[in-house]
This record gives structure tokens, C-alpha cells and sequence, in this order.
DNA sequence: CTTGTTTGGTGTCTTAAGAACACTATGGCG
DNA sequence: CGCCATAGTGTTCTTAAGACACCAAACAAG
């Protein structure tokens, strides 16, 4: 933290820049995001995008990826940037503009949410349950939705949202919350499977008095394709 | 303008943040972008795009606007925001964060570029002969060119490029120019057609020596709409 | 006024992709 | 050993996209 007396001066007025995140996960199949219950005004008492002011020195994805770390402990997932919001009033403390960002977490995820250092208050909420949040952020989340959504047709998006090694059935279950309507089992296991883009691990897996099912991984976990 | 002696100052370093816009436009069939040479260092000399510093009070499609009608005499044009550039040493001078829109001209509009008053070099390029720009300006036109590209097969952005009256074998030109390729003549008319999303004037197109060309219009010409 | 040249305008068939649809297989449990 | 729950599998039909060739209208030239 710096000396309170430093002050930095610029000929023309600046805004602030932020970086938040909307953070994607599928818990017990719904569409959840995580948010962080402010602490301090404005807005205080509400729920709020992880996010925070770009350092100076500092690109903006790096900022993206350190907010997350430090709000939420969460990091290594995919983030892409979605759209930068700048309504001259959308914070009332000055002008500020917000790179918005989203992430894909993978479901397990030991990526509970740890508290920030500022044991602000971290939790998982259901996207379709969401009630009004901070700031612009109602409308950021929706368009990161959106975004996700769409994506969904046309990239290999969905496999962020999976674990190292997964189910068809746990996959499927994946689309059906993204797209929130069911797919028919045959039609979805052909499409995934001429993709090429999943192998068997060679295990199966046990979930309970029925037959196992064989466990998948994904060929390159880290790559976004478009296609199609 | 304001005084010299005037300075804004922030208990913390805050960025820049400008509006730069790529202007797309088909010109004898090739995509072509609107470029203006700096007159000032750095890169004094090189071309870039037009742009500039944002307005305290001002929102950013306004910035971006505002800045495209000052530097170009371009107005009421299809302007879309595209993605926000902020590495840390992509200008000399400071910390610049650029956030980045595309826009796109009809074909014919009167909207020969208008030198800005500082009377700087406008011109129009055919992108495919671009030679590399000032700053990471290089960087966002090939990302604006893909962004429109994309948009072309699931979206009603080619309408933006036509004016008011057109031709099919026209709009047939502006879809080979962006994808650069031929397409068949009656499979490009059926599938448009069949969009129901424009109407015939009535009117016909004599040019030249040959059987005239009917005239359409499009339903909505502000609209860009999803399709499929 | 006939002919040639140039671009405008039209329909059918083939092929590929997506949608609909129902039964057998395997393991756990009682 | 029989029941229950989820895993796994092919075919048919429908729809969209791609390939492909000729006639029509205006003008110019002779």
C-alpha cells in the first residue's frame, strides 16, 4: 500500500479501470456464478462480480486473473474477456470503466470459494435465481450468459465446465443446463463423438446400483476451438 | 481547452482511455479501412486508426462516435463495440487502455472522408494491402476483421455496407469481398430471399449495356439481427 | 434491323447434417 | 434371482446446403 500523502496528477482528467469477472460454474446441474457480498459502500451489503482497479503496471488479463485469485482463491481456469462497460455514472465514487471478464470453472472443482483476505462473504448462487447485484453487474452477468450461450454452438467451450475425467452422461447434463432443455442421449453421444475431441480413459465409473459408466477425458483440456 | 496550469490528481495512478475505431467499407469490391496519418509523435508519419482520449462525462460509444465524426466526417454509421486493448507499453506516452469498435459505411455514401480540422491525412486502404500500423493498430484490425467475418453467417451485418437501394449481384459483390470467394449465383439469391429481409423497390438499374438489374431495399436498415 | 455481347434472372437433383425415436446391457440391492 | 436404475446403441425421416446450365433483356456495332 502506498503513503496516503503520494498523489498522481495527469493535464486532463482520468477514469479509474477495473477488471471484474463473471464466474461460471454447473453445480448440481444449474448454472451457478460466484459473487462476493460487499463489505463497504457503495452497495454495501450486496452481491457483486469479483473484481478490482488494473495496476498501473499491469495487463488487463493479468488483472482479470489476480482479482480472481485473491477474491475467491480461484485460478488456472479459462477466462476470456467479454465487453468493457463504462456508463459515466455506473459508480458513484467516480468514473470508472470496467473490463468485464467471464471464467469457466471446472464442476468439482476444489475451487470452493475461499474468502478473501477480507473474509468477505463468497458463495455460489443459481444463475436463474439471481436477484439484483451491485453496480451494472446484473446486466454484465447477463451478457456473459449470452455469451457463453452462443459460444456453446460454435467452440468447444463446454469442456472448460468438466474435470479431468468425466461421464457422457455428466457432459450432457452440462449442455442441458447451459441450454436449459433437454437433448435426445443418442443424438448428443454421436455429435460429441465424431467431434474427435474426447478419448476414453479405460475406466469406468461406479455411481451407485446400476451399470458404470466409461470415463472420458478431454484431448487437449486447454484449447478452445472453434467448430463446425 | 483547458488551462495548462490545471491537473487532475488520484490517490492511485489511473490510466488513459481512448476510443478507436476500425472503419470498414467495400470500395470496387474489396474491403477496405479508413486510416489517418499522424501528424504528431509517436509514430509520427504512420497510419492508424481514428481515435481518442475519452471524455470524463462521456459514455463510450459516444467517445467512439464523437471521435469518428471529428476525425472523418463519418456519422450514423452501424458502430459495434470490439474488444479492449491495454498492454502496458502499447503506447510510450502513458498508460493507455483502448477500448475498440468497429463501424461500418455504405458503399457508395457520400461519406467521402472529411480531413479533421487539424487538416491530417485521411484516407481510405484496401485491407488486404495493409502494411503494419502505429501502435498494436494492426492487431485490432485483423481482430475487427474477423469479428465481421464471423458475424457474416449468423448475422444481417452485410446489410450495413449497402445503400439504400442496391442490387442482388451487388450484395452478392459485398459477401465474396468479405469472404473472399466466389459464391453461386442462384444458391446466394435463394438462400437471401428466403431471409424475407428485403423487398423489391420496383425501380430498376440500368448499367450499361445489358439487361437491368431489379433494385431492393432492406426491410430494416438499422437492424442487425441474428439469423438461423 | 440483325447480330453479338454482357449482365440479370431462374429450378432441379444430389448430398450431408440434424431430428425423431425404443430397446438391450450391466451392476447393485433386496 | 428378480427388480431397479442408469449406460449404451442404429435407423429412418426431414431439412438445409451445394452443384450445375440455360434463357432474357438491353445496348452497341455493323
Amino acid at each position: 500500500m502506498r503513503a496516503p500523502e503520494t498523489t498522481f496528477s495527469y493535464p486532463y482528467p482520468h477514469p479509474a479501470v477495473t477488471a471484474d469477472v463473471v464466474v461460471f460454474t454447473i453445480r448440481d446441474g444449474r448454472l451457478s456464478i460466484l459473487l462476493i457480498r460487499r463489505a463497504n459502500p457503495p452497495y454495501q451489503g450486496d452481491w457483486a462480480l469479483p473484481g478490482g482497479f488494473l495496476d498501473i503496471d499491469e495487463d488487463l488479463d493479468a488483472c482479470a486473473a489476480r482479482e480472481l485469485a485473491e477474491e475467491t482463491g480461484i485460478s488456472g481456469v479459462y477466462l476470456e474477456q467479454l465487453y468493457t462497460f463504462g456508463a459515466t455514472h455506473r459508480d458513484p465514487r467516480e468514473r470508472v470503466i470496467s473490463v468485464t471478464y467471464y471464467a469457466l470453472v471446472p464442476q468439482d472443482a476444489l475451487a470452493t470459494p475461499r474468502a478473501a483476505s477480507d473474509a468477505a462473504e463468497v458463495g455460489w448462487h443459481a444463475f436463474d435465481d439471481l436477484t439484483s447485484l451491485a453496480f451494472d453487474h446484473t446486466e454484465i452477468a447477463e451478457m456473459a450468459h449470452r455469451r457463453l450461450v452462443a459460444k456453446l454452438d460454435y467452440s468447444t467451450i463446454a469442456f472448460q465446465f468438466m474435470p479431468e475425467a468425466f461421464t457422457l452422461s455428466e457432459l450432457q447434463c452440462v449442455y442441458e443446463a447451459l441450454r436449459n432443455q433437454p437433448l435426445d442421449k443418442r443424438n448428443f453421444r454421436k455429435r460429441i463423438l465424431s467431434l474427435d475431441l474426447i478419448e476414453e480413459t479405460g475406466r469406468k465409473r461406479r455411481n451407485g446400483k446400476h451399470r458404470p459408466a466409461r470415463e472420458y477425458r478431454v484431448r487437449h483440456p486447454k484449447r478452445v476451438e472453434i467448430i463446425k
